[in-house]
DNA sequence: TTGTATGCGTTATCAA
DNA sequence: TTGATAACGCATACAA
């Protein structure tokens, strides 16, 4: 059997309750039993069971973290951000990813959220129903939103409406006219981003057209090719691409113009967005848009301690990071 | 206040002991009771709160993951396996990153480990001493570790000999002869990767030179450059490097290779090992040797849980998976 | 088939 | 300054 706080109790010839007022620091407790209770404990190498704790103070000191997948660099980049800073405090981490399936969504977080497993939520790209959202606020589970925003919890995101702008500008400058967007859908960032890229057209007196706007399925490198085909089809030629749904994809493009004889930059310029490793290394290198992903993840979790330690409110509000334009060789 | 086991029992009309046995759907209830009790559940948005049911029942149903960083394709594609596995179950995933620091390695495992935040473990290249092991041993906590052998636990990993020897014999079949390893160290698995390459050396009939051997700090891409040059200068020329620290120092090699003039794979013939994304977008595409990562990250949940569970003994055991080798064009 | 009683490990309240 | 007691939410052995 495990060591408990009875049996430093018998040990040093008090009660529990002495050495737990020890353990968690009580200024009423005299020197001499302090240190008796602390050599013991050191002894026994006794250490406070948290689910007992847990229990009695209704706390876990787990913070959750939910993702479809975490096999992604972003949901990776956000969590390198939150474990940073968690770190210092007494929390711990818990993941839990709904692998795709919108239906487990809901279900993962009232479970989570109803058999308390962590004091708040930290929810990565997934966009929850308001009502969901009511009932955590009913119950005081604080929840902080990244890169979906839900009314009634806070949110911290980046300005994907820039980010596009940016690199739609980009393409612009150098000239080129003929501009087709691979986006992604269903998630807010994706929409945003299509309307950066609309907004920099209209801003340069470029005509919107539809024709040159193709969706995303997976965000895979093996998708360039037939996208990139696909797209010539439909649209009868472009000479930029404004890849929003990623540098992945922009490089299997990238890869596929390349097979076809395409030149780049010189007869079609590639911009891709997130700054993954290798974007770096590919030849040409490939300009991309860059976001502050660990920072954003270090807000939320600074934004989610506030709240479960009731130094900020649950309410609506959002938490900007800027993009950062990366120019290589592929514009 | 949330709704409890009482709450149900209450409205129903029976004891909290009754609901309770609904709950864990015991066989002597009624179906008229059962029936009652369940749709009470329902309507008051009835959830077991897990801290109360792991205190009576001494199990948290959380599996912890430790690793020094998450950030890395290897304990990311671990995690993704583990998670594969995972979601049939009952259990959570907890994460625990030591950040590097060594220390914090054993402060953080006994910390979770003795505050019964996890059933049981999952270390990815953490090199524990045995004696705290055998603590955990002494308390009944499965251990699995991930290619690291520490006696008393299972172990899951890859056949880095063997890989190291493919590599390195397919250098030789391909007429090099001056072979160079770049190397890890302090993990288990640079040693084997070592090992096997001095290995196909031996069996070829090529003298070993330890001139030619050199280590890696940081498993950079920017490392490469200045890798090469030691290399270069130290050994008197070589005609085949084989990365054995991973593709992207080797991409970076071979970067560095082509920006002084070398040309691959007729000057230099690399390879690499992990087999990353890029390695196949490189020019050349990255001979490299590829491992089942996430099928061992599956294996190393299974064996846990079957420990966790009763179906397995905790004891020193190996089970290895093997390497493929990815023939590309830098060889 | 259901109720009663007890305990899991801890903390908090009140007395002493 | 410390002890006695109850409570957190649930599960289980035993009694009814």
């Amino acid at each position: 059997m495990r060591v408990t706080i009875k049996d430093i109790a018998k040990k040093v010839g008090v009660t529990p309750a002495t050495v737990s007022m020890v353990i968690n620091d009580s200024p009423k407790i005299s020197i001499k039993t302090k240190e008796l209770v602390l050599q013991a404990i050191k002894e026994m190498n006794y250490h406070p069971n948290y689910i007992g704790r847990s229990l009695v103070k209704g706390k876990t000191n787990n913070i959750a973290v939910v993702a479809s997948f975490f096999a992604s660099l972003f949901a990776l980049e956000s969590v390198r951000g939150i474990e940073n800073n968690l770190r210092r405090t007494g929390y711990n981490l818990i993941l839990y990813s709904t692998r795709g399936v919108e239906e487990n969504e809901r279900d993962v977080l009232r479970r989570v959220f109803y058999e308390r497993r962590a004091d708040g939520f930290i929810i990565i790209s997934l966009k929850l129903d308001d009502e969901l959202v009511s009932e955590f606020e009913r119950e005081g589970i604080p929840v902080v939103f990244i890169e979906e925003i839900v009314k009634g919890a806070p949110t911290v995101k980046f300005n994907n409406i820039k980010g596009a702008f940016m690199a739609t500008e980009h393409l612009i400058k150098n000239k080129r006219k003929k501009i087709a967007i691979i986006k992604g859908s269903k998630v807010l960032n994706a929409e945003e981003r299509f309307k950066g890229y609309k907004d920099a057209l209209e801003h340069y007196g470029i005509a919107y057209d539809e024709k040159r706007v193709i969706d995303v399925a997976d965000y895979t490198f093996e998708e360039g090719a037939p996208l990139l085909k696909t797209l010539m089809k439909k649209s009868g030629g472009v000479d930029g691409i404004f890849c929003s749904a990623g540098d992945i994809t922009a490089i299997g493009v990238m890869d596929a113009a390349k097979k076809m004889g395409i030149k780049i930059p010189q007869d079609l310029s590639i911009i891709g967005y997130d700054d993954v490793y290798l974007s770096n290394l590919t030849n040409p290198a490939l300009t991309t848009v860059r976001q502050p992903i660990a920072q954003m993840g270090m807000q939320a979790f600074d934004q989610l301690t506030d709240m479960i330690e009731g130094r900020a409110p649950m309410e609506s509000k959002i938490i900007s990071f800027e993009p950062e334009l990366i120019v290589r060789d592929s514009v």
